[in-house]
DNA sequence: GGTTGATTTACCCGAACGGGTAAATGACAG
DNA sequence: CTGTCATTTACCCGTTCGGGTAAATCAACC
């Protein structure tokens, strides 16, 4: 791959609400022979029609994103182009967050702070079709295959929890009786193998099931 | 200021840990006719080195970074250049982090998404000796300031409650009687301005109190 | 020397919580 | 049609928690 010098480079493409960051990515990427910038958008609801546009081998995908969140734009761009190979390229790293990613179809997930090395081995790795993950992603994206899923009714009563609501309180905001409300609770501390709902709080929101904001 | 071309360009240093972040917004401020990067480090330790060398006028400073963090960094500096001028530029934004950085005498507060033309504004202020603070985080250093103070044993009850330890737990673990502990709950539960544990654990959390990692 | 505030412990009481057990309903898959 | 699973409600019981009240110690500050 490093033999050929400009015959065909690798088009990629950048997707971050951060013009700073998007102007460094863009010098490094361009400072590797075979790989060039072709299209850039700070916003997600963008992408789609950039992606259109330029038909880019690769798409560098922020999460966090004004209009559409990554995973959201991702889907969308995945819906039309089932080809298209998307790294997720972020500051977060929540377990939610990665499996959120992968499970829309991203090839990589990779942190910011990825040296720049690496992260053009992960270009070129996607690019020739590759799932490109760390050890400790893949470690990590394992552990929460197996934690358990939780229902429906179960992420409900775990949300009002994070609002700090009482048993009876969640019985009258979901129209519940209180008893239904701590059977709930009962099989979602089991779940997340947990004594009480403080400690049940604090695990949803370090495994990032429920978001603070 | 504008008028100036290349008269006095001011001196910034740039200190993150993410190359492409640095590369990207030394080119913008390179863009700007009247400021200069004349220094860059991507860790914390070396901060102070470095600016003991090229005495910059300004510091665009992370926070989280290797080695030592960004608000030790900038302690550092200013103990032996109580003139330097520090701007924190950074992607979180809890209120512990917004006050620690101003404690430690940074003269402004940014998020990394700030619009370019508002960082060069920012830079502009501070060289010129201003301390430029967004309306937003005004408020919330306001808010914070109002944010009665914890004592030292209702911090520590606060960290055992995030492990999700019971009254007695925390009690033994602080060599303490379940009375005590309970006790500190209460004052604790005033001062946050809630009614129960869980309450005050995502309390603690979501303003930054206490950290999960 | 008195006052203020942090820290410690104690007791009582009612409310909330956690665990065990049981059972009915409805949906969906095999 | 039968088994599985989510969802709902119920009751009991012991533990934990939150609130009220009180008080002793100690350090710091005036």
């Amino acid at each position: 791959m490093k033999k050929l010098k400009k015959t065909n480079p690798i088009r990629v493409m950048l997707v971050d609400d951060h013009p700073a960051f998007r102007k460094g990515m863009a010098a490094l990427i361009e400072s590797e022979p075979d790989l060039s910038v072709v299209a850039e958008t700070g916003d997600g609801r963008d992408a789609l029609q950039v992606y259109r546009a330029k038909k880019p081998d690769v798409v560098l995908m922020d999460l966090r994103l004004p209009g559409l969140g990554g995973v959201e734009a991702t889907l969308a761009i995945r819906k039309e182009f089932p080809d298209a190979r998307v790294i997720v390229l972020t500051t977060f790293d929540t377990d939610e967050d990665i499996f959120r990613a992968i499970q829309s179809g991203a090839k990589s997930y990779l942190l910011k702070d990825t040296p720049d090395d690496e992260l053009a081995t992960a270009i070129r790795g996607v690019h020739a079709g590759k799932q490109i993950l760390s050890d400790k992603l893949s470690r990590r994206l394992a552990e929460r295959q197996q934690r358990p899923e939780l229902t429906q009714r179960e992420m409900d009563v775990l949300q009002m929890l994070i609002k700090g609501r009482s048993n009876r309180e969640i019985g009258t905001a979901l129209f519940l009786c209180e008893d239904t409300v701590k059977a709930h609770f009962k099989t979602l501390f089991a779940k997340l193998k947990v004594q009480d709902r403080t400690e049940a709080a604090i695990s949803a929101i370090r495994h990032g099931i429920v978001h603070l904001d």
